[in-house]
Order: structure tokens, then C-alpha cells, then sequence
DNA sequence: ATTATTTTCATAACGCGTTTTAATTTTCGA
DNA sequence: TCGAAAATTAAAACGCGTTATGAAAATAAT
């Protein structure tokens, strides 16, 4: 590596760090100036070596896409049981720093939306679909399942209500709820009887915590939750 | 009605208008001085009468979401038939005005992503959430869901695909039978037996059209689509 | 060491959403 | 009709993401 590609890489780190950094207090103050100014760089640098500001957000976010991808891949439980766990792993990550994520999903989702959701939101989509595949391979999902529509509608779901939790209406509980809920709704109309009793008391655990969670977050549907039993 | 407010809704009502030709344009056409210059008021007036952009989009949204519980309510299929035929319905309204459908929901979960996402987003969640009871109280669909779940789900799963044509990635079709194979997924796990075998052959159908969609829309997952027979 | 090339820098500028200020116009009540 | 109240106006300003410009600096090649 040359000169020039070293200092470059150092500038492009240094910009990377103080991006987390500041996303780490606010999403409102991570700005590009001040990005520029924590880097010790000048406004343009970013530009030259990103493009956008978007870019340096989706630049960050591909780092935990991998790290989920290989949690993911060595799951003991096989593909199922990765699929029932992803939710909990999940909260699991944002769980850590969760300033950090809920300011950097929160910006990667607004103003570069469409970007995003090339950049970011298509990767972890190929990882479902993977563990969909495996899970049919393993007799636990029926074999008639288109696994590209499954492994979207997989994805959707689980993004949405991450974006959910990032836009601060519910609490990281019950964005896992809300998940294992969704993901025990859907795996249950195309599981075999042996994948379906795995999934009963998982999506009904799932119901339980989502009543508890809709007693004290924020943004209920209605001032009751009744459960027909 | 007093003068003031007959001149005041007159006011309202010529930004409205203008709002809903800008966007009927463009996105991008549509900012609020050009709005301003179109309703021939000033700059501070939609602030004043609106509060922000982000009000002025979802006042026009509002209207639409009102219209779409009108034609669910009284849809002669019944309650299973409305959760099964509402992606077709939003798929037709849609596709009468697609530029500035497609134009207002991406501006609306753009910068005012997260109030867009308490008025407009969730107020179709309360339509599902009846319907959803109506098809329990049919016998369709079995009695130990928690239908506020399931209604939030349901309404996550078809806002993620609008979200999804509104940003260019799909076409309107292809829309269509993502909402209508992930509905008949999540329905599926739920349903009594009756309602079973109306649900398998709308998932085939969804999934023929999906590959069909596949093979011309420009963000597939993967360069061949493959199916598991 | 000198020249040529690449990169960064400082700075201004653009349009954006939004707020503020003061002046002006419109409407209401007496 | 006159004065008070309310709403609209014009204009400037703020910080934002982004782009452009020319000078300065750092690196590469000779």
C-alpha cells in the first residue's frame, strides 16, 4: 500500500470513528460539519471519499450486517432454530449500544431510504434466504416454498419493526416480541408437524410479552389489549 | 361559519391543492417555497395554517386512508375476503394516480418518517384489527390470536411493500403479490380449516406472479430465481 | 532536487425546511 | 365607522447536505 492510500485509509477511519462517535450522543448533531471538525478534516474530505453522507452511514451499517451474518451462520439450533433466534440476537446487538444503533438506523432510514435499502437493506434478506433453504433441506419447512418470497417477506417483517424501535415507540422487548411473533406467524403456515411444534409455544410466548409491552409503551393501538381465548 | 375561517379554509384548501399538483409532478419539485408561490400565498402562511411539510402530506394521506376503510368496510367477501382482496384495492387506487401516490409516500417516510408513521401508519392497523375480529367471529380464522398482533403484523408487512414500490424498486404487480403471498403466509398459521382452502391457491397464484415479476423487475435477490417443487 | 500529479483545504454558494421579525392587510366588535 | 384583534406578508436568517473553485499541501515520478 502506497503512501497516499495509507494516509487515505487513516482519513477515511478518522471520519468512520467520529461518525459512531457522534451518532453515539445524537442523531441530530451528526452533521457533516461537524463531522468534518471532529475527523479534523475539512468539509470536502468526506465528500471525496464517500460521496454522501448517506454513504458513510450505510459504510458503518455494512459492518453489523457481517457480524450478524456469521452469529447467524454457526447457530447450533440449524437453520430453524437461527431463524427463531434471529429476533433475540438481535435485540441482543442493539442491546449494547443502543444510542448508537437507534440514532444510526433512524438516519440511514430518512433521508437515503432508497439507498438503504439497496445498500443495506437487501444484505441480511440473502442470509434468511439461505437459512430458509437449509431449514427445508433439514425437513423442518415444507418444500414448497418459494424461498426468495419468503426469505423478503422474512426480512420486511423483522425490518420494520427494527424501525419501529429506532423511531422510539417501543422498547427493545417488545421489538423482539413484535419479531417472534411475526416470524412464529409466518414459519407456522409452512412448517411440517415436527417444525410446527417448535413454533406454537414460541409464537404464544410472543403474545404473552407483546401484552406486557403494550401495557407500558408508549403507542398502543387502543386503551385495551384483549386476548380472545 | 365565520368570515376569517371561510378565508382560512380557503387557504387550506389552495395549498392542499397545489401540494397534491406539485407532487402529482415530482418529489423533488415539491418544496415549500415553490408551494407557497403556487398557492399564492406566502412563504410563512402553510406554517401557520399547517405546522410543517410533513402535516401538509399527511393531511393529504389522511383522505386516502379514510376512502380505504370506506371500501373494506362494506366489502361483500366478508371479513377474510377484505384482508385477502386488500392488496388488490391498493394496488387499483394506486395505480389511478401512480406519480403522486408514488411521490407522496416517499416524501411522507422521508423527513417526517417518524409522525408519519403515528397518523398515517397507524390508523389502517385499527381496519385490520376489525376485520381481523369479524373473520375470528365468522369462523375463518382460528380464536386464540391476539388480534391486536396480528392486525399490527398484517399492517407491517403490506406498509413495507408500499414503502418498497413508492421508492422505484418494483412495479405495482409485483407489489401486489408480495402483499398477497406474505398475507396468505401470516393467514395461513391462523386459519380454521375453512379458511385454509381459500388461502393455499392465492399463495400459489402469488408466487407465480412473484417469479414472473422477478424476471423483470430490476432488484432481484439473486440472477436466478429457483423454486422448490 | 525538481517537476508533475494527486489530494486536501478554505471558502463561498445553492436550495432546502423552518423560524423570526416587523410591517401590512384583513376581519371583527363596538 | 373606528379602533382592536388576528392573520398574512415580505424579508432576513439559521443550519442542513451538497457542489464548485482556486490555492495550498502532500505525494509520486524523474
Amino acid at each position: 500500500m502506497t503512501l497516499r492510500e495509507t494516509s487515505k485509509a487513516r482519513r477515511r477511519d478518522a471520519i468512520l470513528a467520529a461518525a459512531k462517535e457522534l451518532l453515539t450522543m445524537s442523531a441530530e448533531q451528526f452533521s457533516m460539519r461537524k463531522l468534518a471538525e471532529l475527523a479534523d478534516v475539512s468539509l470536502a474530505t468526506p465528500y471525496n471519499l464517500f460521496g454522501s453522507k448517506h454513504a458513510i452511514v450505510a459504510a458503518l451499517m455494512n459492518a453489523d450486517s457481517a457480524r450478524l451474518e456469521n452469529t447467524l451462520d454457526r447457530f447450533e439450533g440449524g437453520a430453524l432454530g437461527a431463524l427463531l433466534k434471529a429476533p433475540a440476537y438481535m435485540r441482543a446487538g442493539y442491546a449494547r449500544q443502543p444510542d448508537y444503533y437507534r440514532n444510526i438506523i433512524s438516519t440511514a432510514y430518512q433521508s437515503g431510504g432508497r439507498e438503504t435499502r439497496i445498500n443495506v437493506g437487501m444484505a441480511p434478506v440473502l442470509i434468511w434466504k439461505k437459512l430458509v433453504a437449509q431449514a427445508i433441506a433439514n425437513g423442518d419447512l415444507l418444500p414448497d416454498i418459494d424461498t426468495d418470497a419468503f426469505a423478503m417477506t422474512y426480512g420486511e417483517l423483522t425490518l420494520a419493526h427494527i424501525l419501529v424501535w429506532a423511531q422510539g415507540f417501543i422498547s427493545l422487548e417488545a421489538m423482539e416480541a413484535r419479531m417472534n411473533f411475526g416470524v412464529a406467524l409466518i414459519l407456522n403456515g409452512v412448517a411440517t408437524d415436527a417444525g410446527r411444534q417448535r413454533l406454537t409455544p414460541i409464537r404464544q410466548d410472543a403474545e404473552t410479552a407483546l401484552q406486557k409491552a403494550w401495557a407500558t409503551d408508549s403507542a398502543p393501538l387502543s386503551s385495551k389489549t384483549k386476548k380472545h381465548a
